[in-house]
DNA sequence: CTAGAAACTAGAGTCGGGTCTAGATCAAGA
DNA sequence: TCTTGATCTAGACCCGACTCTAGTTTCTAG
């Protein structure tokens, strides 16, 4: 039932440097207990965290805002306002990130296509090349392109 | 028509360090001309450029990947091929980030929710707090949360 | 003419998020 | 017994992407 950290490392796809490091800065909630020897022993509810950790690490979320929660947490009942609003926060930032990329999605996919067909007709050179700013123009007149790019 | 290094970074929205870095790091497309007294001038056209490498950087994009990307268009016609690959390459990456992001935010939310409901209960400080392990069996009870929760 | 803003260069520093090293300890198998 | 391999600690190092500093020059307004 106990996992060494060579196991928790294979199984959360994390390095045994990496579990270490997270556990110095304080990122696990319950406190990884030790063999007599010294050594670490994790259990399936530590891959559990671990697993949520990965997801709100790669959808952005810091390691301290990380660390910010589960101490929300460590302390007890009384901060659950606070453990929402922190959720909530990165809930909106998750929603904003997917929306960024979604828009960049469409200008790629609108420029790739385009590039294709130019690429066809063997005239590509010009696109999405700044160097010629003729670009925009020819994309635009063969394909309504970009009316104003800087949609950032 | 000349814009000064202060005027792009006004309105690109990168420092005017930034832009002196891009620069070194040879992420111009044109390679940014100096009035005689040395200074850099630019023009709109950089400003377009930065828009787009500004996009692709946000939707992850290395700058390594950008500069190679300009290195590509540098060699002249020839090797369309290889750009729309960089750009295809990315554009699925763009789409991974998406359905990932996705997936977390349909968690996040789900936990929100049922969050939610436990504070109005005034019973929330089991959730989401591995040191409670029961917190996943007590969810699941209430509302069916994660029969398998490794959705990474 | 002078002060202050803005630009220049080279190079150092920062920050987040790890990764790696050295040297020691310990467990298991040939 | 000896070796191999996993673990331990403290702390150095790395990488990407900037950011800032110092010292200098140049432009502009008063």
């Amino acid at each position: 039932m106990d996992l060494s950290i060579g196991e928790v490392a294979e199984r959360s796809g994390l390095s045994v440097h990496a579990l270490r490091f997270y556990e110095r800065e304080g990122l696990f909630a319950n406190p990884v207990r030790r063999l007599s020897n010294g050594r670490r022993i994790y259990h399936e509810e530590d891959l559990e965290w671990l697993a949520i950790c990965t997801r709100l690490r790669s959808s952005g979320m810091s390691l301290a805002t990380i660390r910010q929660y589960i101490e929300l947490v460590g302390q007890g009942p009384g901060n659950e306002h606070e453990r929402l609003e922190l959720l909530r926060r990165h809930e909106n930032h998750v929603e904003a990130q997917i929306r960024e990329l979604q828009e960049t999605l469409d200008v790629m996919r609108h420029k790739v296509r385009i590039y294709e067909d130019h690429v066809v007709r063997g005239e590509a050179d010009r696109l999405w090349n700044p160097s010629h700013p003729d670009a925009a123009a020819r994309a635009t007149t063969h394909q309504e392109c970009h009316p104003s790019e800087g949609g950032t």
